[in-house]
DNA sequence: CGTGTCGTTGAGGTCGCTCAACACCAGTGG
DNA sequence: CCACTGGTGTTGAGCGACCTCAACGACACG
């Protein structure tokens, strides 16, 4: 084909990436910069630095290294996992654009799990030691900081609680609600999701082995809850999905307790 | 016995209680207090405030509740609870004195989980608009609040861990063996364990029920690694313990990671 | 001594795991 | 073009770990 070569193209676009803003980035209020003033901001983006994209399989950090930074998903996702010493792993989260990871590292500045793209993602990264001084001169960015870790552990106590209690067919349909609404608050279509992670990392996930969670598709497709076409699932039954999923939809969850 | 009335010893009791000073603490380096300057500590004395013991069964805070502090505990020992909404509930953690509970809670300033007495117990509580304001001021604090929440997210990953790939056998161990470690950090005999919550409650935190919880007591004393008398357990053979957990004791954790 | 709670033990059922085979797809090389 | 290969996902058969249901013993309390 009569194409040119064009040898600065692709770096070009890795530029065009790193120049981003936190001031103009999409994730704006899902992000650090949430509740901090617009003069703040552009010394925030002196901070944060974007990195270079992550191919599928490529970790971000590795257990046991040395904590330096946090990292915020800008777009493709993540998975997190904690690897037993007899060689098990298990999948503790799986994170979207405008998600932080990495929190459990400032326990004692030593990152505890692993960090791994699902897909070509990129992230920013914020240097921990730089964050956290500027944080002392920012009114409300500790807050901010320490509400997101307390989401993180909201989000882990969830985890467990479907973990210890609910069934194999709950714990699908409870993650794939979930899945959804992540989908909405990034304004993606709800209904359609493209699951970025294999069977055997999401039954993993689930606390199940791959051959169940391949038997939950078939199931909830025959059920004519969900289209399932590989890794393209769509929900076509909301109402009993959350039948399935054994407990009212989490919109409700503030009026029952 | 010829000994006066005392109507006001039980209160000054109390008093005396109140009266402890984060100084003279015995908790002094596990709890806030770490990595804090001596002039500062009596500011933080200020600040926090002893609450009257808590007696079994009774609760420090209810999820759905407004957040307003966090809380340390002192002497005894709670378990906090996640509800879900058929009335099932998981057991998400025990809490030894000098453990932090109540991070949940900043995500929405409200709590989100149970807490509650397994004993008579008692705690510092920490009210967090104040400790807030005070961390603006002194370097560090903000750092090790910081810390203390990334320790639980340490915890839950580990516990997720658990029920996620772990069995009923080797799970029972692993709690055996972390309750052992974190009496040792107290300074009590680790191999004297008096548990403070019920069978029911143990399972539950495990992901199991009861009859299992049970049926694996009886079978760690057969084996002889433990010997129990309800409440009272004494681990025999630690060594056997760690081959039932699955997996080489926490020390050799850095080495393999 | 009756009552209630808690813990233990037994019998039987079942959900999810194990093991195994197969379908599907992409990449590779003849 | 097709055979070969490896990775991923699906399906089936059988089994076993754990749950369910039920009864009983130990202990505290009135």
């Amino acid at each position: 084909m009569p194409v040119p070569p064009r040898p600065v193209t692709i770096p070009s676009l890795d530029l065009l990436q790193l120049r981003r803003t936190c001031r103009a980035c999409a994730l704006h209020d899902l992000c650090l910069p949430a509740s901090i003033g617009p003069e703040e901001l552009g010394a925030l983006d002196a901070i944060v630095r974007a990195r270079r994209p992550l191919d599928r399989g490529q970790v971000l950090f590795a257990g046991g290294t040395r904590f330096q930074a946090l990292y915020v998903v800008r777009s493709g996702s993540f998975k997190t996992t904690l690897a037993a010493n007899n060689g098990e792993e298990q999948v503790l989260g799986f994170h979207l654009p405008g998600e932080v990871i990495g929190f459990d590292a400032l326990a004692d500045d030593v990152h505890r799990c692993n960090a791994e793209a699902l897909e070509r993602s990129s992230v920013c990264e914020v240097p921990f030691a730089q964050i956290d001084e500027f944080a002392t001169r920012v009114p409300g960015l500790y807050h901010q900081l320490m509400r997101i870790a307390s989401r993180e552990v909201v989000r882990d106590h969830e985890h467990l609680a479907m973990m210890g209690r609910k069934q194999a067919q709950e714990r699908l349909a409870v993650f794939l609600r979930n899945l959804s609404e992540r989908y909405r608050a990034l304004h993606r279509a709800p209904d359609l999701i493209e699951l970025s992670m294999s069977r055997h990392e999401l039954a993993n996930y689930l606390g199940l082995v791959v051959e169940t969670a391949s038997r939950l598709f078939t199931r909830f497709e025959e059920a004519g809850v969900l289209s399932v076409n590989r890794k393209q699932i769509r929900i076509l039954d909301f109402a009993r999905l959350d039948d399935f999923a054994g407990e009212p939809p989490p919109s409700c969850e503030r009026a029952a307790g």
